[in-house]
DNA sequence: CTGAAAGCGCTTACAG
DNA sequence: CTGAAAGCGCTTACAG
């Protein structure tokens, strides 16, 4: 059926006009219906654009619309449960608004790695950016982005260091309740693995701060050098060996991270709960198919990408408009998950306080 | 410094040219090195573009060069371990490329939704596409892809069902590996909690075939209703409570279903290796942390991610040119990782074979 | 080494 | 209801 007998050429809109025997005009009223077209034409039309496969050209549309139709997003991960989940947020929104999402990750925070990574995105000319500012790469890359694109942070409570809207996770709070749990339980020294990224440090900010104020004490503190059960494992066991007193609680960075501190107690004889209370943070699904399942934080970064998105659609919106700043988005608030991986201390296993 | 007191404007290769006084063309040459240019002018040139945050606009730039420096990826899901990593991959290898990920899900198989998914991502004029053919989505996704865009599957081992190049993944090796190692322990008997798509029976059909041959036998085979440990439990919970004879051996879709069955096998007062040996497939990191450490088969999906985008940059080379078929990439052999939760059968536990 | 002209595929006024 | 013309931001010949 095709002309040419070599492999067939992407169909553009001219090729659909003229197989239906009308202008491009109509070719573009019949897609966005933005004025009447006679049943007859408009069927001549979508019959043309059926048999030759016509889905557009994305580039010159926005080019002269200049609506663009795609929403970048840069993040330094895509694997770890927090990003993973955010991003999945984002695309879920950015799908039911028709947009694509282009993802591109930031290896580093050296400068020539962000502009590389910010070129990238922002050659594609996407209607907007989301940046998971979850830790120095993503500040970094938030900082280097230019004032002409309309960008929005996803960051810890406090919000990003550059004055971008933001959808806030209140993480303070979820290191609160992490800490109150523990302490409830009757624990009085919580020690803490804590995440490799400065960046959050909000949630442990948290916990101290919660334990502090209940008159309890931090212990050791060791942070787990990435997000990964393997980083886990070996700052508990550096804990564990530092550690002159019992250890019968601790906060852990993450639920991946616990998992390593889960392994690293086991291979020191320490039973979870009776011997070591251990709580995650993020609710990853393994924490409930851990053995014991582990009590931790629930954050529903799911909610955290779609806000984004929503987020996002308003800031390109006021872009357009030019109208005043945007409101952040409401802060995420995150919640307890009480499973099996806590419990009271032993009699005697925590040394009565001195005086 | 800028003109107008309103927000700034995304700044065009006419703004860079005007403010170092050169032409259009003369930042172009500066950009891509396609000629040379003074000293003193490229200075001028690269001067403005920091100024101005300039970033150029890939739309424009594919409209009259005909190169896109995007690449689609369509998949189901993009949470599950698998198609997460295979996804890392592809996006690592495209960023070494300087090419962006437009990344879509496609939420069903419904004609409607495959074609929303293909016009969402066709729509931004990608170079080339890839699918993660891993289940009945991804199947008909391929399907409705039109000849004129290059597209590269990542399917198991047969390959997709439609003629495009594709990176096999070589599933039944695996399959065949971990069933291999089940009956060199002494396990006669081998249940099956199956994978939820038909697509990937690959895996199930290696380890039937290596039973089979050896004249073991397939006990009872549940299906589990998703890739998550909740659909793994109950799977197993059903194939417990159908079984006449005991149970010593299972073989799991994933890595996330195998831990879903440790927890069934546990509130049944099974131990694991003791009294069941559990192997999983895909090598979750949460495989080698959890209790006990999971045996699994490793499938490098970072690597398969990496080959896919590698092959679909031939292919797209090959379009170009009106070349031939490109041929497939090698297949990814997977490798199985002996950890701790298959051990042999305890004697007795297998009731003699009658006869 | 440099730039004026043409044109990629589309949509937006504008004129009927 | 319909189409001819202009132009979005860039790059590719082409001419100097």
């Amino acid at each position: 059926m095709n002309e040419s007998s070599g492999r067939a050429r992407r169909p553009t809109i001219a090729d659909v006009a003229r197989r239906a025997g009308v202008s491009t005009v109509t070719v573009t009223r019949v897609f966005d219906r933005s004025a009447r077209v006679s049943p007859e034409r408009e069927r001549r039309v979508r019959e043309a654009v059926e048999e030759l496969g016509y889905f557009g050209n994305g580039a010159a549309s926005s080019l002269v619309s200049g609506r663009f139709s795609t929403v970048g997003v840069i993040a330094s991960d895509t694997l770890s449960f927090g990003y993973a989940k955010s991003l999945a947020g984002i695309e879920d929104a950015a799908r039911e608004a028709r947009m694509a999402v282009l993802i591109s990750v930031a290896e580093g925070v050296e400068p020539d790695l962000v502009r590389s990574t910010v070129a990238l995105v922002l050659g594609q000319s996407p209607a907007g950016v989301i940046v998971l500012d979850y830790d120095e790469i993503g500040s970094a890359v938030l900082a280097a982005l230019p004032a002409y694109v309309p960008v929005v942070a996803v960051s810890p409570a406090t919000g990003p260091r550059v004055d971008r809207p933001y959808v806030a996770i209140d993480e303070y709070t979820g290191g609160r309740m992490a800490a109150r749990h523990l302490l409830d339980l009757g624990h009085r020294t919580i020690h803490l693995v804590a995440p490799p990224n400065y960046g959050v440090e909000t949630r442990t900010r948290g916990v101290r701060d919660e334990v502090q104020e209940a008159g309890a004490e931090i212990g050791s503190v060791v942070r787990a050098r990435e997000w990964s059960s393997g980083a886990g494992r070996e700052a508990m066991d550096e804990l564990l060996a530092g550690s002159t007193s019992p250890v019968t609680a601790v906060f852990c960075g993450n639920d991946e991270i616990a998992l390593g501190v889960y392994q690293s107690l086991r291979a020191h004889g320490l039973r979870i709960p009776e011997d070591v209370s251990v709580v995650g943070f993020d609710d990853n699904p393994v924490a409930d198919f851990s053995y014991p399942r582990l009590t931790t934080v629930d954050q529903d970064f799911m909610l955290v990408g779609r806000h984004a998105f929503g987020l996002l659609e308003r800031c390109i919106a006021a872009f357009e408009e030019e109208e005043a700043e945007v409101p952040a988005a409401a802060a995420i608030v995150p919640e307890l998950r009480v499973r099996d991986s806590t419990a009271p201390p032993r009699p005697g296993s925590t040394p009565p306080r001195s005086g």
